[in-house]
DNA sequence: TTGTACGCGTTATCAA
DNA sequence: TTGATAACGCGTACAA
């Protein structure tokens, strides 16, 4: 390249990178090689001299699941905003391949990570971290890592908003589809449905809280267990999306109706939510918001010279009523 | 690290690439720097000096759409399965975001790239491939492009299928909301509906074929064109993945009620499929071996020294009938 | 079996 | 304003 435009490769560097100067005739000189031989920039030449990248890697879960779908597809587009690309990688849940997405990671000297992490890995996260990679957490998180940027829903408010449509409709057996209480999320959002129900003087029904592992599993089993109690519930919260198609599906099959049998209420605004008979009630969240708070927040970081202090923060959702939901007994 | 473990450099490459030979002792004792050290060797120093990658490129419309966020997911982890790590793009369908991407992933120096190609930008991915990036084109694909292979649907046989399946229960105006003719997709699928038609002697209105881009758009405007017509179609078939939520739900707002009305077949068989009143007859695709081909293919042309010809790969997709379709006049 | 030396394509420094 | 030179971390001949 700088043979071709007879220069040397200083001057090209600083041409491509309008740094430092140089004399308008040589310039031009240059430009006409780079079109000539559509030179490109060496990406690894220039990240192994500069110690820095503009990739950051992606960690979800599942990708086929429609809340981080489309998480992914606005994060991606943000990212490409800033001039950032995303190496994505998916877990499956699975921590083994959380660690391997980790190490992956590692070894590309991605600048930074946004990941909805796992439980079962925070010494890696934590490592991670103290390597240099900055890190920002997004609709799940590890506590304790200092460092480390949050930004989520605000599950327990949610929640609570939720359960409160319910209770102010009559309703007094609400049962509550989960994830796991080991994760930030599940946490969340079972301790806003108990705070609804405490407000209301309403006595718990551990019964009635189902976690289950956020995998597309089939939720039959454990619906069928909470229909067949002697004293059924008259609504339903699912609060996991990656069952929740699958929820609705069995209580389908199982000829319940909506609302008269169980009111419903999921979150997550998937596409297909107002398609149902009846519509589903839904926790709406704004993925576009979460997103572009996460981007923003990574590249911040990625851009500041000194380490700053953890942050997080909380989008509101909002309840989206429809006719999944009725008064109890009508 | 060459230092720490009290060996010279090239000891710890054939160490770490378990290439050449290396004396037991030394051998463990670098292992054990690696491991205390957290060693990790430098990927852009590696891609460097040996001019290869383990990164792909994956360059979709839009991950937000479940056709392509499922196809995402199913080659990110079939990549990983392979040890390739996978950056993603989304274009929005612009012609502009793909270029973008292109060029992107050309500074990178990606091995090989998979993607699902517009229409408007031949030249930059004619000009990709001779730049020796190996390419395989999925779901849809540009012609006339020599040594990229091609991996997709048997759409031509596929809206065969499904406008014969209408045909038998006695439809004679049939319409059809595709992807744009410009489009390999749309090309095919409006193909196989032709020849359909053609095979039961049905004249074919070309008012009833209604192009619309691959975009979340609202299909209010031209459902309404549809409907409006002197002789409305008694049947539906909507070959654009991008639009079936949209159509559906104007379908409901509009007071139409299916299939008594209006007979519908959706391509893609997207997780709410079944769960609309009444469950909608499919287009079911195989993405996972979609995916699947898509990876080995470009794999194992990243790791085959001589230049292989094109290859086109065909997957069949199977039509799943449900209730959205019905005889004409019932 | 091991070490030395060079090159991959950039950028940064310094001297010209 | 420009060019020469070193360095980034690794792999690979080739010499020891």
């Amino acid at each position: 390249m700088a043979e071709h435009a007879g220069v040397s490769p200083g001057v090209v560097s600083r041409v491509v990178n309008a740094n430092g100067s140089v004399s308008e005739r040589t310039r031009e000189r240059v430009l006409a090689s780079i079109a000539e031989l559509g030179y490109r920039p060496h990406s690894a030449a220039r990240e192994l001299r500069t110690r820095t990248t503009n990739t950051i890697g992606l960690v979800l879960a599942d990708v086929a699941n429609p809340f981080f779908s489309q998480l992914a597809d606005h994060i991606v587009r943000h990212a490409a905003d800033v001039g950032l690309g995303v190496l994505l990688t998916t877990t499956q849940e699975d921590p083994a391949m959380e660690l391997k997405s980790i190490e992956l990671l590692l070894q590309k000297r991605v600048g930074g990570v946004i990941a909805a992490p796992g439980t079962e890995n925070a010494a890696a996260w934590r490592h991670m971290r103290e390597t240099g990679v900055e890190l920002t957490f997004v609709d799940r998180f590890i506590d304790r890592i200092p460092g480390i940027d949050v930004v989520g829903m605000d599950n327990e408010h949610a929640a609570h908003s939720a359960t409160t449509a319910l209770i102010e409709r009559g309703h007094r057996r609400i049962a509550l589809v989960s994830g796991p209480s080991e994760t930030s999320t599940g946490r969340e959002r079972i301790a806003g449905h108990r705070r609804a129900l405490q407000e209301h003087g309403i006595d718990e029904d551990p019964g009635l809280v189902i976690e289950l592992a956020f995998r597309p599993v089939e939720a039959e089993t454990a619906l069928a267990g909470i229909v067949a109690l002697p004293q059924p519930p008259t609504a339903l919260i699912v609060g996991n999306t990656a069952v929740s198609a699958s929820v609705v599906t069995h209580l389908r099959s199982a000829g319940i109706s909506v609302p008269q049998d169980l009111s419903v209420i999921v979150f997550h605004d998937a596409e297909w939510t107002a398609l149902t008979s009846p519509p589903l009630t839904v926790v709406r969240h704004r993925l576009d918001e979460l997103a572009r708070h996460a981007v923003d927040m990574l590249h911040t970081r990625l851009n500041s010279p000194e380490r700053l202090r953890r942050r997080e923060k909380r989008l509101p959702s909002e309840l989206v009523i429809r006719p999944s939901i009725a008064q109890v007994g009508d």
